[in-house]
DNA sequence: GTTCACTACCCAATCGTTTGGGTAGTGAGG
DNA sequence: CCTCACTACCCAAACGATTGGGTAGTGAAC
């Protein structure tokens, strides 16, 4: 690194110091094994080899990717990444993006469509490989224009039918927490369902809900809230459940934990203890969870994974492979919360 | 938003479909207005405009940059993102560049000087036009190294001497905390400091112990106690604390809500409850705080503002304007967890 | 002593913009 | 009629890399 920055020598330079063509220092340094070979002689090219390494040279990206088409750029969009879940899987986006040698950008559209369309033309503005889309709505007609517009693209965290995407089996994560608080004995349950416009919200209730008549259970569309994801959403609809005197459910199932956070605070101004009074669920078991003052139970989704299966997702569309959409396995991690069995009141 | 995909339309199409120059375009549409005068007539120029807008014409920013050798991008480099302080400062980054017209990337190290160092290569590699660094260590000697190789750049979050920087006034949010225990009647603290590498910890610290001082207590060494910035760091430290039989504190300060939270549940393991038996605040106000099941006092910082702030100084930098460090003003907000008056036991 | 196949390179166009420097044409002033 | 100052443009050279297509030179085979 003797370039006081990078940037500040070009191929023309080191093709000039050494009295060669920019193209055959092009060819050595960027072109494939084969490529290299025909363009020069083992000992010129370790000549260019050594230089390049000594002056600091590095290829000038906008240079480049003028040229070739291609940026190495890709694009993540996500509501929010003050939303832990989105910045743990961006987390495992970024590590993938830098091993296939890539960056990304990432955007935030706070779950508003006009701001996630605005946000998604800046970034293919700036000439993004392919987009990584984490904010997904059910109704999903930008992804049908992006497809139309043949924009390289995947999706993360939520999953749309007919789109190749990277998920947790939130289905069978609902499904888990359904068959744990049955076996526990609880028999009335409410869920705090999430945004009705979020497959991750949508998938976890109805897992849940299915698995629970199955068994036998019974659960009224009355005991199903849609909310927001945050402590503040949990906790306004863990409150409207709880006041409800016809019908005070055992046990919540909500589907995010922060929401599940703002529901054991809803519960503790209705004076009730978390864990024997009422039992509460969470999802996705972020690094909170076990620490709370209660622990709280929570499904653990592979978030990093999803990040970096986003990632290999893309990189293959970008190579016109052929894809299928991954599902990860969930694992249900019982703690305080709900560790109580119902039965034995 | 005619074309197929940004960027299958350029200068030189709109030109030859006017019978006009590329450079005349150019002009048009990119000029200061002084520039877009002298080149042509109003009726042409508005052809120009309307022709683009019809067509969807968006400049190709690899040529532009390439060109301009100004990328219109920022480097912002964090700890990580899972932090929700560091996340809410990159989202108030993220508002403002937007607002500017520029894009970020953002890059985590984990605090590990190496990545570190790594990241910001692969940023100044991309030719990002400046950097926000948001993990500076107190030792800082990559900033020199910065410094020297002319790359502009500005620090967010911790503070260096000598380096411009957005920042909260820690010293001052520290002495907050010790004035609101001191008059709580709290004699015996404890302090979990954080990472003796962060100005943040360092600072809020420096101005607890000082200020408690003042006000005539005392604060062993043995009371300050460094630690992760995470939940199990704080759980740790707590542990730790907790278990000196010699000196148990009726309030612990932690730098940090996550080491709070996580203090929280270790004062649950030794059977302590939080808010009668032992007063616990900690420091950002991130969301949750509130929303616990025991309401977290903490100090509020302005995270948002912070990030806002740190693009307004790069900006200045590059527009080679004076730069002073900004410190901004945080705010106790007391909460269950310390409001109960010692003195009255 | 041609032809042939290599090897080890060089040449020039190209990607899409920007920008310093022209230059025709027009109308006014002297 | 000539000069002068505009106006409204055009021209061409960059920026740094890539890539299809050369071409001199060498050694061997026929």
């Amino acid at each position: 690194m003797t370039g006081i920055r990078p940037g500040s020598v070009t191929l023309k330079d080191l093709a000039a110091e050494l009295g060669l063509h920019p193209s055959t220092v092009s060819r050595i340094l960027h072109g494939k094994a084969e490529t290299a070979r025909g363009a020069a002689a083992p000992v010129t090219a370790q000549r260019v080899r050594d230089l390049a390494k000594k002056v600091g040279y590095s290829p000038d990206p906008q240079a480049t990717s003028l040229r070739t088409r291609r940026t190495h750029l890709l694009g993540v969009i996500v509501p929010r990444l003050s939303d832990l879940v989105l910045a743990v899987m961006y987390e495992g986006i970024d590590e993938a993006a830098d091993d296939a040698n890539y960056s990304t950008f990432v955007m935030t559209s706070r779950d508003d469509t006009s701001i996630q369309r605005r946000k998604m033309e800046i970034m293919l503005s700036r000439r993004v490989d392919g987009l990584i889309i984490g904010d997904a709505h059910l109704d999903g007609n930008i992804l049908d224009e992006l497809t139309e517009r043949k924009v390289p693209f995947v999706l993360m965290n939520r999953a749309i039918a007919g789109f190749a995407s990277a998920t947790c089996d939130d289905t069978l994560g609902g499904a888990l927490v359904a068959q744990h608080l049955w076996d526990q004995g609880h028999r009335d349950v409410s869920i705090i369902a999430g945004e009705p416009y979020a497959s991750t919200a949508v998938d976890r209730t109805q897992g849940f809900v299915s698995r629970f008549r199955t068994l036998g259970g019974t659960i009224p569309e009355s005991a199903i809230v849609w909310s927001r994801f945050d402590t503040t959403g949990g906790h306004t609809a863990a409150d409207s459940i709880l006041r409800d005197t016809h019908r005070r459910p055992s046990a919540i199932f909500a589907v995010n934990d922060f929401a599940a956070i703002g529901a054991m605070g809803a519960a503790n101004s209705h004076g009730l203890h978390v864990g024997s009074d009422l039992a509460i669920v969470g999802f996705n078991d972020t690094s909170l969870a076990a620490q709370l003052p209660i622990a709280l139970s929570s499904v653990r989704s592979p978030m990093l994974d999803i990040g970096r299966v986003a990632v290999k997702l893309l990189l293959d569309v970008l190579n016109e492979d052929a894809v299928e959409s991954v599902k990860l396995l969930p694992v249900l991690c019982v703690r305080d919360s709900s560790d109580f069995t119902w039965a034995a009141r």
